[in-house]
DNA sequence: GCCGTTTTCGGCCCGACTGTTTTCAGTCG
């Protein structure tokens, strides 16, 4: 039973635990440090490459681990042991679990929900709802007519949305919002964006732009009248804040938008600033205090003296650090500080790198666009390669290919690829993994494709060890040569499948098997299984989107070599692996392969 | 609870803004 526990606590659980643990201590009044230390503790096993669960087997490698001591290792090995710990239920008898839901409200702090319960035993969001509206609040301390107000936003504000954005929803008001801000002329240098979009994660909860005044525009008079023109932007729902370095406001669809408002002088320290993430600031200021500097969103400056040192931009600050510069996209204390102090970060992978695309959809099933149009869209996106890769037959509602329908469509493509496009067309398909394991074509079909492409459409809820096992069998197939999305997740919409992800890497290493680019690409790297990054586009207006999966994959440390399309085309199809019957050997298979190809 | 070429005790990142106060605590990012 126990190693059945092992394998389900992953560290985002563990985390998770360790971080409502720093919440109820703080609602519970314990002292700042005490806390934070569980916070910490949090933010480290989140950003941990490798797993607690497997760390917790020998308790000393624990202790090593920066800011896991005695304490905090028994705690750890408690919770991989049982999936809870005795702390968290002490607290959990004091204060009931709904209390964090109340914390979660805008305008409630630890502070006020202590009070809360204390004065009224109100545990629930249901039942601070009532209170302010019976506007019973205002009598407590601390509390007033606004306060009500406040709340009760805010209760509506949580019951209407998760809180995030896809991130184009988030580049679209960015657009909009800047170029508005750009009517105020000379008032303003200049508009960038920071925060989550900036880092490049795919969801994005707030939007931050940051917006740097034009010379002899600084009085405080002028920059007032700036606020007031960035206000009248259409479309503001609320006004949020209003200041003399700052402007927030809710667009209408419960976005959060926080402008600030800064000299020039500060661009880097207020852009290194507003970029975070949280934890990367909170590290690169640790790292100041020790060096006797201390950094704000002004400027980094001596501890003693408040001599200013850098500020303008990102570059010197991280110079000043003794860090190389960091790319936002790393910005995550999650090993980026220590990579650049070493000298060590990874060059990231780069769009331009990008040669092919491998798995896109044609009219031939769910498609827009037919093969032709597809490959000159990506023609002109600059890829010198695609794979074409429909769907197999049992995805009927995506109008699936059988194997008769396929053998044609093969052919089709092979004549594609001839017909001089200026792209080279691999034969590819999208088969499925069925049930058991199995794949939905017949190693006929299979054997004439130049891209095997495999992927879950169906049976998405089986449970972690049947899921684990089918996924297991699919890459024993010998023609799998990539997974396509293989956790399945679905932005903001579906939860990832249940599977044991590091065993299937593990295989998929061993196999040769590829991975499509996902939430996982550091496990990829680590474990040495390749990545290609495609968009598995619909119709030629999905294509760009291929930026999209080169920012997932810088986030996830990958390099040129970590990706396989990264690679001219003879040399992609060698390092894919190497199906039954091809006479192996990267360099020799990749034109075997081709020849056979040609005499389909 | 953790940590230390300034510390084994005394700190824990830091500043802006709001609302309720009457000089500041609490919240937020």
């Amino acid at each position: 039973m126990q190693s059945l526990y092992n394998q389900r606590m992953d560290n985002r659980q563990i985390a998770r635990i360790l971080r409502e643990t720093a919440q109820l201590l703080e609602i519970d009044g314990a002292f700042i440090g005490r806390y934070r230390s569980y916070e910490k503790a949090a933010e480290l096993v989140d950003s941990l490459p490798e797993s607690v669960a497997a760390l917790a087997q020998e308790p000393e490698k624990l202790k090593e681990l920066p800011g896991i001591g005695e304490r905090l290792a028994e705690h750890l090995q408690e919770i991989v042991k049982t999936g809870d710990y005795s702390l968290r239920k002490t607290l959990l008898k004091k204060y009931p679990e709904t209390l964090l839901q109340v914390l979660a409200l805008q305008s409630l702090g630890p502070k006020k929900v202590s009070l809360l319960w204390k004065t009224f035993h109100a545990g629930t969001v249901e039942a601070v709802e009532a209170l302010a509206r019976e506007g019973k609040l205002r009598a407590v301390p601390g509390f007033g007519e606004k306060s009500e107000q406040n709340i009760l936003k805010a209760v509506a504000t949580f019951r209407k949305s998760s809180g995030r954005f896809h991130v184009h929803t988030a580049e679209e008001a960015a657009e909009r919002l800047i170029e508005h801000i750009g009517k105020a002329g000379k008032a303003v240098a200049s508009v960038t964006p920071a925060g989550s979009l900036r880092r490049g994660k795919e969801t994005v909860g707030d939007l931050d732009l940051l917006v740097t005044l034009g010379a002899g525009h600084t009085t405080k008079a002028k920059v007032e009248t700036l606020a007031e023109h960035i206000l009248e932007f259409p479309g503001i729902e609320q006004t949020l804040a209003r200041g003399e370095n700052k402007v927030s406001f809710t667009l209408e669809d419960g976005m959060q938008v926080d402008v600030r408002l800064l000299e020039k002088e500060s661009f880097g320290a207020a852009l290194l600033y507003f970029t975070g993430s949280k934890e990367h600031n909170v590290a690169l200021r640790g790292r100041a205090n020790e060096m006797g500097y201390t950094l704000n969103e002004y400027a980094l400056s001596t501890l003693k003296g408040e001599k200013r040192m850098a500020g303008a931009s990102e570059e010197e600050i991280y110079a000043k650090l003794k860090l190389d510069y960091i790319p936002p996209e790393l910005r995550e204390n999650s090993g980026e500080i220590a990579a650049a102090e070493k000298h060590a970060l990874p060059k990231l992978v780069r769009r331009e790198e990008i040669r092919g695309d491998l798995q896109m959809h044609t009219t031939a099933s769910d498609g827009k666009n037919t093969i032709e149009e597809m490959a000159t869209a990506a023609r002109q996106l600059g890829h010198e390669y695609i794979a074409i890769t429909d769907h197999s037959k049992t995805v009927t509602v995506a109008n699936g290919l059988d194997e008769r329908r396929m053998a044609a469509h093969i052919r089709k493509l092979r004549e594609a690829d001839k017909a001089g496009l200026g792209i080279r067309i691999f034969a590819g398909a999208e088969v499925d993994i069925l049930k058991d394991g199995t794949l939905d074509y017949s190693t006929e079909i299979l054997a004439q494709l130049d891209v095997v492409v495999c992927s879950i459409h169906s049976y998405m809820n089986l449970e972690r060890e049947a899921m684990t096992e089918r996924m297991l069998a699919a890459i024993e197939n010998p023609y799998t040569q990539i997974i396509a999305h293989p956790t399945g997740r679905l932005l903001l919409r579906r939860e990832a499948f249940d599977y044991d992800m590091e065993k299937v890497l593990d295989a998929a290493a061993r196999h040769g098997v590829a991975m499509e680019c996902n939430s996982y690409p550091r496990m990829c790297k680590e474990r040495g299984v390749k990545v290609v990054i495609s968009t598995d586009a619909h119709s030629t207006q999905n294509l760009p989107y291929i930026r999209f999966g080169v920012t997932m994959a810088r986030r996830g440390w990958l390099e040129k070599r970590d990706v396989l399309n990264t690679l001219p085309a003879e040399k992609f199809l060698g390092a894919l692996r190497a199906k039954p019957g091809a006479r192996t050997a990267a360099a020799a298979g990749a034109g075997a392969r081709r020849k056979s190809a040609r005499r389909q």
